[in-house]
DNA sequence: ACTATATCCTGTATGC
DNA sequence: TGCATACAGGATATAG
């Protein structure tokens, strides 16, 4: 569930409690968490210890926090990802799966994961970008993104668009919820071919994902239940302003036509019959 | 090389 | 009331 403008309320949250922080102790609750760490939670424990935290960073769906060392503790939320910040003393939320204390004596940092589809491991040299993260695309909130030039990469895949938007390799930080948001504002269908639409038809689609989440952004985030939360446990508004996603029945914001939901890759898309109809040449 | 699907996981909602 | 099933969907391994 979280996606890109999640992410960056927990990484805006955590830029403001950790840099210059040093690690006391990391405590590894479920091992599932630290799948990704090549070591092992106990390599995990040992090796964080009195490294000293810098700002933290994030591409897409990842986050990172790098270290004044030039290494950095590499972080995705998967599904119900959670940091927070609790006094030390403070009993442990259920589903708490790694706690960083801190030389300080300050908050400890919990990472909370319901599904464990999240995770953490240790990026050596990754204070810029871990190495693990090479092949997940710019997000379109970094600077210098050129939205023509990326619409001509979205064109070159087969697929429809919805999973071109969805595949972390081609643009990152999109995911079920702005995808649908985006396509809605464009007024394209999901399953059109990417191939075939025109390069400024893409382009549209692109900057209304870029518009909505910065709008999701703006206001916190989109959540629907205790899944998902920033840092220090409240929830972000944008939920309510969401036109198609979730709101199967309901009339569209735009033409007051019912919302439909349709099966799509295991999961669901959500689209206004009127304002996306089906184009010809989709199957 | 590219594309699509199965898989991981658990709490909540729904159906019988 | 209780049990079973569907569903939410990130990234990735694997199959086609």
């Amino acid at each position: 569930m979280p996606e890109l403008p999640e992410v960056e309320v927990v990484r805006a949250g955590l830029a403001a409690a950790l840099p210059g922080r040093q690690i006391a102790s990391a405590t590894v609750l479920h091992p599932r968490s630290v799948r990704r760490h090549p070591g092992g939670p106990a390599d995990f424990e040992t090796v964080l210890r009195s490294r000293v935290l810098a700002v933290p960073r994030r591409r897409g769906k990842f986050l990172w926090l790098p270290f004044r060392d030039g290494d950095a503790l590499a972080a995705h939320l998967g599904m119900s990802g959670q940091f927070r910040l609790d006094a030390p003393g403070a009993p442990l939320l259920p589903h708490t799966r790694v706690v960083l204390g801190f030389a300080d004596c300050g908050p400890e940092l919990r990472f909370v994961d319901q599904r464990i589809f999240g995770g953490l491991w240790l990026a050596p040299a990754g204070a810029d970008l871990p190495g693990d993260l090479g092949h997940i695309a710019p997000d379109l909130f970094e600077p210098g993104t050129d939205l023509a030039a990326l619409a001509l990469a979205v064109r070159r895949h087969r697929s429809g668009i919805k999973r071109v938007l969805l595949d972390q390799t081609v643009v990152s930080g999109i995911g079920n919820i702005y995808a649908d948001e985006a396509l809605w504002r464009a007024r394209v269908h999901p399953e059109t071919p990417a191939a075939t639409m025109s390069p400024a038809r893409v382009s549209r689609v692109l900057g209304a994902a870029r518009e909505v989440m910065a709008e999701a952004l703006a206001q916190g985030g989109t959540s629907f239940d205790a899944l998902y939360v920033n840092v220090n446990g409240s929830s972000g508004y944008f939920s309510r302003s969401l036109a198609v996603y979730g709101q199967e029945g309901r009339p569209c914001p735009r033409c007051g036509s019912p919302i439909v939901r349709e099966a799509f890759a295991n999961r669901s898309s959500h689209r206004c019959p009127r304002c996306q109809p089906r184009p010809r040449t989709a199957h």
